[in-house]
RNA sequence: GACACAGUAGCUCAGCUGGAUAGAGCAACGGUCUUCUAAACCGUAGGUCGUGAGUUCGAAUCUCACCUGUGUCACCA
């Protein structure tokens, strides 16, 4: 096994070999050789970025680790692609490749083996966990994420909020950004009349003690309930709604106390996912500064009255209006959110703020990113609604009115009890079953959740949420198990000499060539804001290490003991890695 | 109706800025535990990439039209 204070390690006892070290991590950058060699052939024709552009990695290993389409030359030379390939692949022969090939109008590029996997495993051992990290500091982001509202029980919906934003936060703190959570509660508006109303009528105090948020949602169901059929329940709701902005004693006290007992359950959810936040701003935090921003509104000259209601026109830029003040005279959604903003930046000077809600919501962003531009405020540009796609139920969509919803803490006690079960059935002996069994089902359920593409809709379905097996979070979790099971068989302090680590077979170096992908996932997963990118790159690294796994002899005494050693720890610092950016636990056993 | 997002194997989905034979997982069928955790591995079967044009040497990928599904479209958030 390899110590901890690894890289420590490494530099002390090889300070004299650092140069060599080096070496070892400069040749990381094989596509470079693989442009360099062309670019000394095609100097006249093709710059390098050019051939940069055009190298790609072919699909099946038989057809090399790079490979040159020769089309954009034939243009240039006027002769057949497949000509040009048989002529460059000649040219090129020679000691930094194991094999320059030409296959039909395709130059391919085979890497040595044993370079590659030792220069790729050198690296990962001396990083250890900051392997494809950034360390240059590029600034705060603002991430709005989760944002449950106050009186419901968190869904499957919240969860994807919570999960994602989660995610995103990890993988920007990766590459240099400072994520600032922040958990924008509906913790305000007129749900709070109708709560109100609700439960003067039917409610009781020790029915909320004992079950606060079950019993609040009751109330508010029935109320909804009720109102279609006595339409007046809404005006009384809008009138205690009023009471408590105008600082109603009653109002404020019933107000508080739901807040606190919703906040309660909700920090339990949190502690099951290990989320955490840096900000509870919601709502009912910017409700003295929205005063403000009508008046800047109107200051700037960007208020419109229409139908009694104040907006901002946003015709020019083909979007509705925005509303920013009820005929009444009360604010709306976009107005607190325009004072988010505002204070977001003044506090936090960040250098993106994004938003992890719903895809149905991106109107709104739009239009909050029109009015804020309109304000003058040229950092409009770096708000970033990042949306994803809808959970429904027997395929509709989710609605707490309805009492149509999929209670989260529900899912990931099934989901506990489900891995707990399964260790039963396949590890009894296992030390720590209760903590294996929450990271294992936790972690199912949130894999689940961010391995596809943020956007897709998914109907939910309990069996396909705590699957264990295949395209899965356990499945992830199992195959780093095993990788550390076997380092701790081993009993062996990996020598990270990258002389030592050479090996040669097609198994293990599939496996090298995935770790080395490792950096440019992670930085299309920051650019692009999606946890997926990783998720799927663990379950890629699984499969191929699964498949070395079971194709190769690790624990045998010979002179690549310590090399097959170094590949697994290595894979398991960047599938330890890879979880972690998501959220989710890796235990050593399970 | 307008706008947005989606349509790939029976099901759930990959397929990066266009490139060589469209890939995984589940489900089905068959094989592999005296050897490093079988939550695994190997094999078989399964596809008019919604439809039709266009751009290109080359299109699942880009453009346009159409069809289908979902969401949004002024006093909810």
């Amino acid at each position: 096994m390899v110590p901890r204070d690894f890289s420590r390690l490494f530099h002390d006892s090889r300070c004299g070999r650092v140069f060599l070290f080096i070496g070892g991590i400069k040749s990381m950058n094989f596509k470079e050789r693989v442009v360099k060699s062309l670019q000394t052939i095609l100097q006249d024709k093709l710059d390098g970025q050019t051939i940069e552009k055009l190298i790609e990695r072919p699909k099946y290993s038989h057809l090399g680790d790079y490979a040159f389409p020769a089309f954009s030359l034939a243009k240039i030379e006027k002769r057949a692609p497949q000509q040009i390939a048989l002529d460059l692949a000649k040219e090129l022969q020679g000691d930094d490749f194991a094999k320059v090939e030409a296959v039909g109008p395709y130059v391919n590029f085979f890497i040595k083996h044993d370079e590659l996997t030792s220069a790729v495993v050198s690296t990962i051992l001396s990083k250890g966990n900051q392997y494809a990290s950034q360390s240059e500091s590029k600034g705060n982001v603002t991430i709005d994420m989760s944002s449950p509202n106050i009186a419901k029980p968190m869904s499957m919906g919240h969860l994807r909020s919570t999960v994602i934003g989660n995610s995103i936060s990890l993988i920007l703190d990766k590459v240099g950004f400072d994520p600032i959570k922040i958990n924008h509660l509906g913790d305000w508006g007129t749900q709070f009349g109708k709560l109100i109303v609700a439960y003067k009528k039917w409610g009781s105090e020790d029915e909320v003690r004992q079950d606060p948020i079950n019993n609040l949602l009751k109330y508010y169901v029935e109320f909804h309930e009720e109102a279609e059929k006595h339409p007046e329940l809404d005006d009384e709701a809008r009138l205690w709604f009023k009471k408590l902005e105008d600082n109603d004693e009653e109002a404020l006290k019933l107000w508080r106390w739901f807040r606190e007992e919703s906040l309660k359950e909700f920090q339990r959810v949190y502690d099951i996912l290990g989320v955490t936040f840096d900000s509870y701003n919601g709502e009912a935090f910017y409700n003295d500064k929205m005063d403000a921003i009508v008046e800047e509104l109107k200051e700037k000259d960007l208020l419109k009255e229409s139908q009694g209601a104040q907006i901002v026109d946003l015709d020019d830029l083909d979007l509705s209006p925005a509303l920013i003040q009820k005929s009444d005279g009360a604010t709306l959604y976009m107005t607190r959110d325009l004072a988010a903003a505002i204070y977001r930046k003044n506090t936090y000077n960040f250098a993106e703020s994004l938003y992890v809600v719903g895809n149905e919501q991106s109107e709104h962003f739009k239009q909050l990113k029109a009015v804020l531009g309109k304000m003058g405020y040229d950092w409009s540009d770096d708000i970033r609604h990042i949306p994803f796609g809808l959970i429904t139920s027997g395929g509709k969509k989710l609605s707490t009115r309805k009492g149509n919803i999929i209670l989260l803490e529900e899912v990931l006690s099934d989901a506990v009890r489900l891995a707990k079960a399964q260790i039963d059935e396949k590890n009894p002996n296992l030390p720590n079953k209760e903590q294996v069994a929450h990271e294992v089902g936790v972690g199912a359920v949130i894999f689940h959740d961010l391995r596809n593409d943020r956007l897709d809709n998914f109907d939910f379905n309990l069996e396909e949420v705590v699957r264990f097996e295949g395209d899965t979070g356990p499945y992830v979790q199992y195959t780093n198990a095993r990788a550390q099971s076997i380092l701790r068989k081993a009993n062996h302090t990996v020598d990270a000499t990258p002389s030592q680590l050479e090996l040669t077979d097609d198994y293990s170096f599939e496996v090298a060539k995935e770790l080395l992908k490792f950096n440019e996932i992670v930085q299309r997963a920051a650019e692009k804001y999606e946890p997926s990118i990783i998720a799927k790159y663990a379950i890629n690294l699984a499969q191929l290490f699964n498949k070395y796994y079971a194709n190769q002899r690790i624990l045998d005494e010979d002179k690549h003991l310590n090399a097959r050693l170094a590949l697994v720890e290595a894979t398991s610092v960047v599938l330890t890695e890879s979880l972690r950016l998501l959220g989710v636990n890796a235990p050593k056993e399970m």
